[in-house]
DNA sequence: GAATTTTTTGCAATCGATTTCAAAATTTTT
DNA sequence: AAAAATTTTGAAATCGATTGCAAAAAATTC
């Protein structure tokens, strides 16, 4: 246990320069040392101690995601598939759970900018605060961030984002142009992109000349039940309901249903983030695909860029799209 | 950028010595002193190279934690658990997703060894494998590992795992006695849980005397709905299906339904694991509950007993309970 | 005010690698 | 076989912290 380059050098007859040059397959080695080093190295399972090449080298060779909720799929997915591509570079992920706090999550960049993280990823529009936006100035000016839906105005953070206002206006458009008069949208928590898609309802009721009617659930199947329930009592009247996030719309339907409503007939019902059990949902729920694969997707091409040239930046927004299924 | 606690000691005009004191509020030093270099410290925006700490202190204070696919509720949710109690000891947590063979699996633990994390959390069947276990041996035969849903014989491994023999014994057992007696299985992956689980049900065919019938999907909803529409077709009989894993359960009262089935009293089906989705889809999944949330919380307990008590070890087996829902 | 005790501080070694530069070993050229 | 060119190797400095020990400074006692 605990073995170093010196144990290895002595084994060998060699020195350490020697040994590590040989960890590295650094040219100039007689190929008879490399190889009588090679043997000595797998035979006694050595290890090189990351932390101390890493203070040598001045990287980490460690990647930093911060998910404002690594248990949501969506921001799972996208830690997934930055931890599968930078692996392959040789990066291992430090993968945080964000605090609740705008402080703590604040601190969670100290904590990143201690390990030297190479980059940093922040998934989830929770991020966007003036907390961690002066983490970021303060501690990591020079490290590349990309932040997953969201926006900060410093020179070294990227941002990939979908369209939140475009979205939502394009559900309550579609809603309105297939006859629908009485359009309901019920939110989520309170975050950045939360309240955009409520700005997006906005702009469709103002410009379409339907009355806006929103209520706001916590983020559970049950908690959208009961504000459904509450909803369709006290407005009859309502044809059609938008929901700020899938689940809130399965957990809706199934009420619905339990109602005796009729959906789509009675009641239109859309989801938003075409999450994966939003198509198991029965019925299937119609949705607002926010492209969470391609923004994902997006951020490690970005990402990787950033790492190789400290001064690219990108700035990318994807619009969403509906996708219809059987609850429209 | 790149500050050093030499360089706040210049500042100060103390020496680096002083200002690690400071950092790690050592006693003996003047409360004047203290204040000074702290104020320097906040105005610097310093942080400690986790890095060359590391060094000294012989750890990273890092957890690994390996998990077979991150995109598994159950997975992340135990690896979520893990990481939040172990950031509010100080530890990062690098959750790195394993690769499909058994040698790749092995080389993150290499990985995790070259980290030199504090301890180690295998999240999945999937590692239940000689080559992990060599490498374990091999590798950091030292750290404490705990091993979520599998066993090594190795004395540094502790283990916490459902007992998935019993699990669906217990299903299929439960079957039977409501006069099921046509009970057909369907698999998912191989992996060792799932070969565990095929076991229970053969070993109640055998006790109850009926005839065992075993299919394999591929793990996603479509696949199950295709191999149990040929099951149903093949063998009219069948009152009743087990599947390996919700997800599959799901897609398959989904195709019945569709098939003109009657859910329950045509076919009664019982998924695996009770996912946050089992409950949500509909009509709502009987499951085998394999008590995830329990075995993640015993894992941090167990964990930490290891970290400050290296030669602590324990195996854990929690046994299933069934959840009863509409789908039996 | 000198001597003694106690508090504070700094020097230098250390952790485990990497890398530059010069020395040693080997090969090539005369 | 000596000189020159080339290939291999190793000694020592470095990365950024921590810590034991001794020295310096301050507080206490006589």
């Amino acid at each position: 246990m605990g073995l170093t380059i010196y144990d290895i050098a002595k084994e060998a007859g060699v020195s350490a320069s020697t040994v590590s040059r040989v960890i590295n397959s650094r040219p100039g080695i007689k190929k008879s040392t490399r190889e009588k080093v090679e043997k000595i190295l797998k035979e006694s399972n050595f290890s090189v101690s990351e932390a101390a090449r890493g203070l040598v080298n001045q990287t980490s060779r460690m990647i930093g995601i911060l998910v404002s909720d690594i248990r949501n799929q969506h921001h799972i997915e996208g830690a997934y598939m930055i931890e599968q591509h930078f692996m392959k570079l040789g990066y291992c992920s430090l993968i945080l759970n964000a605090g609740d706090t705008d402080e703590s999550k604040a601190d969670y960049i100290r904590i990143l900018s201690s390990r030297r993280v190479n980059a940093v990823i922040l998934i989830g529009s929770a991020f966007q605060n003036s907390a961690v936006e002066e983490a970021i100035k303060d501690y990591i000016p020079n490290t590349p961030v990309i932040f997953q839906n969201g926006v900060f105005s410093l020179p070294n953070v990227s941002s990939v984002l979908s369209d939140d206002v475009a979205g939502t206006y394009e559900a309550a458009a579609y809603l309105y142009n297939n006859g629908h008069r009485h359009i309901a949208y019920v939110n989520g928590n309170d975050t950045p992109s939360n309240r955009k898609k409520v700005q997006g309802y906005e702009k469709a009721a103002e410009e379409f000349g339907f009355e806006p009617l929103i209520k706001v659930s916590e983020d559970s199947a049950e908690g959208s039940a009961a504000v459904t329930e509450t909803l369709v009592n006290e407005y009859p009247e309502i044809d059609a309901i938008i929901y700020a996030v899938d689940l809130l719309g399965v957990g809706a339907s199934r009420k619905l249903l339990d109602l005796g409503k009729r959906i789509p007939q009675d009641i239109a019902i859309i989801g938003t983030d075409n999450s994966p059990f939003s198509m198991l949902s029965n019925p299937r729920l119609s949705t607002i695909d926010t492209k969470l694969q391609d923004l994902s997707s997006a951020c490690s091409e970005i990402l990787e860029k950033a790492i190789e040239n400290p001064t690219y930046r990108e700035h990318l927004v994807i619009t969403p799209s509906l996708v219809l299924r059987e609850t429209t």
